[in-house]
DNA sequence: AAAGTATTTAGATATTTGCCTAAATATATA
DNA sequence: TATATATTTAGGCAAATATCTAAATACTTT
């Protein structure tokens, strides 16, 4: 959950999550959406992968990544049951 | 959304958003959850409070601190829309 | 108004993060 | 096998973050 956070915390990885949406990519076309070093896509990619936003597959020369959108279930459970409990006490309000 | 995410990426933030789950509370008791300073607490909630996680109010002497989930909404939206393309492009290769 | 309580602000320090260039690794191709 | 291409790893630097103690601010109570 901290790394799923702190993955989605930094603008360069959002974009990156946003570009995986449309189609899958490897390292070197999504590295030309930025102005910044592929070395440093690559870490932000590794992050990704270590918050298991994305998946790698190796290709050949290429290193093919995709969305794995199935790790946002567990942060909107998150999300819902604080919104869950809130709802209760402010019924409770009443 | 970015002050959302990095708000959230931090495990004392997420603790300080469980207890205020419960009951709003003052700076004080939040503080007493914790082993760490009470300026670093107010620094914490200060960060919440950016990121429009938490409300204050303040109540004479004290300061009293409650949860905003409404800021979560959007979030969620995010969720949804990545995961909504993921559908559609997992759709149009069958 | 003086003293006590609650909280924040200020300033310092250590750690983490994001970025870079250079070098290493792995695969493909001439 | 030598060279080119794709990507990562390594090492370093600057900015951001998390923490601390000490001091300031604001309110309450005696």
């Amino acid at each position: 959950m901290n790394l799923l956070f702190k993955a989605l915390g930094d603008p360069t990885r959002r974009q990156i999550i946003d570009l995986l949406r449309k189609r899958d990519m490897n390292a070197g076309e999504i590295a030309d959406y930025f102005s910044i070093s592929k070395p440093s896509i690559s870490h932000h990619l590794d992050l990704l992968k270590q918050a298991n936003v994305v998946l790698s597959i190796k290709e050949g020369q290429f290193i093919t990544y995709s969305l794995n959108t199935t790790v946002f279930d567990e942060m909107v459970k998150w999300v819902i049951d604080i919104s869950d409990k809130q709802t209760k006490k402010a019924k409770s309000k009443k």
